[in-house]
DNA sequence: GTCTATACGCAGATAGAC
DNA sequence: GTCTATCTGCGTATAGAC
């Protein structure tokens, strides 16, 4: 290990600062995050932190880009296999509980930093629209798997921005409250619900015995 | 006007400080709103904006605690007349979508300030806390009277979270595209699908002519 | 690529006349 | 209560040796 190129040494160091800026940009939000605090905790000097980003708007674009192609490869293809539509959307809220336990980074830089937005530089808000525009069409993309919408894209749209909403929600709430997770039960019922009211083939129409409460109990 | 006793002289100046700092942090965030922004707008000097809070915390404290006596104040109390459930939850939506287009400060100031939860003083802690819970309490009492959960206090809570949750989400979109608006057709079907979930009684099951595609459609 | 040292401005906050 | 003037420190960003 020791014996790596030097060459490697700055792609060690890039990612190091990768990773601490996301914790605390994730954590403080993007203004609230100086280069001094990345500097203190990576333990690189500022000046080498801006010879790999250039500006602290450089740091963020990067931080955002980075995190956006690891959650897009964690999250799995929709290949949905299940026999049925509650089986088939059981799955789909698995992974997104998945997604939401385990990236907590993103929706949070996404929170935390799409004020940005309004004084922020271009290629940070094409940046911040990039990683919501991907988190929609993957959302959009299981869904019309789950319910067979691919001839249907706006009721997909539809199913997908309320996913998304209730998980942005669920990540406000977090931040009041920590132990505060993902309900997929309730979204289960609604967006069974919400497929019904749009005349989508909904085989096995919600009644009680039907809904696990946890993703995880059923087998 | 111009006889006002000099006393008053002072309150003004507080609310406009108020005005220009709520519109401000709302805007930009906590962090990335400064004195002087505040203080070039509204006009005042800085140091008069300091006799009046003491700190930029004192400020953002009494931002939000301003903004949450307004909001409480303009929330209509819940007598609900409606007839059936369908009706007395389109009331609710009703509130909750005139309250989100008319107070659209209140939930940015959560959103973007929210994070301040991370460094901030106990006071400004607190009073964040103290706006969440007022809304929470709100919805809830409402979807009392809504769905008759005066026995079932859980469910209430529930649904006043979901609600809630759903309101932010929206929010939070809505700095991705600022013509989304809160959808209440989707919350109607999603509320009256979680309520029947739990089996509160709920008379006129969702069929599809039952639900207005926009609350303000019924006669 | 990484370091030390530093420029420059604006941040939050205060003093004290009026 | 409001103003002018000012203090101190930290913010982003850069220069230049190694």
């Amino acid at each position: 290990m020791t014996q790596a190129p030097a060459q490697d040494r700055g792609a060690r160091s890039r990612d190091a600062i990768l990773d601490t800026a996301g914790a605390l940009m994730a954590r403080y939000g993007y203004a609230a995050t100086s280069i001094s605090m990345i500097s203190a905790e990576c333990g690189l000097p500022a000046s080498s932190i801006y010879w790999h980003f250039g500006s602290k708007d450089g740091i963020y674009v990067a931080v955002l880009e980075r995190a956006r192609i690891a959650l897009l490869a964690a999250l799995p293809r929709a290949e949905m296999a299940g026999a049925d539509v509650a089986q088939r959307l059981d799955a789909f809220l698995a992974d997104v509980q998945d997604a939401f336990q385990r990236h907590p980074h993103g929706l949070k830089l996404l929170l935390g930093l799409g004020m940005v937005q309004q004084d922020a530089s271009a290629a940070a808000v094409a940046e911040v629209h990039r990683y919501r525009d991907a988190l929609v069409a993957w959302a959009h993309a299981a869904l019309c798997a789950v319910f067979g919408l691919d001839d249907r894209p706006q009721v997909a749209d539809e199913l997908a921005r309320f996913t998304l909403r209730m998980a942005s929600g669920t990540a406000v709430a977090r931040w009041f409250d920590p132990s505060v997770g993902l309900d997929t039960g309730q979204l289960h019922v609604a967006l069974l619900a919400l497929a019904a009211h749009h005349d989508v083939p909904v085989r096995a129409t919600p009644r009680e015995g039907a809904l696990p409460r946890d993703a995880a109990d059923r087998e």
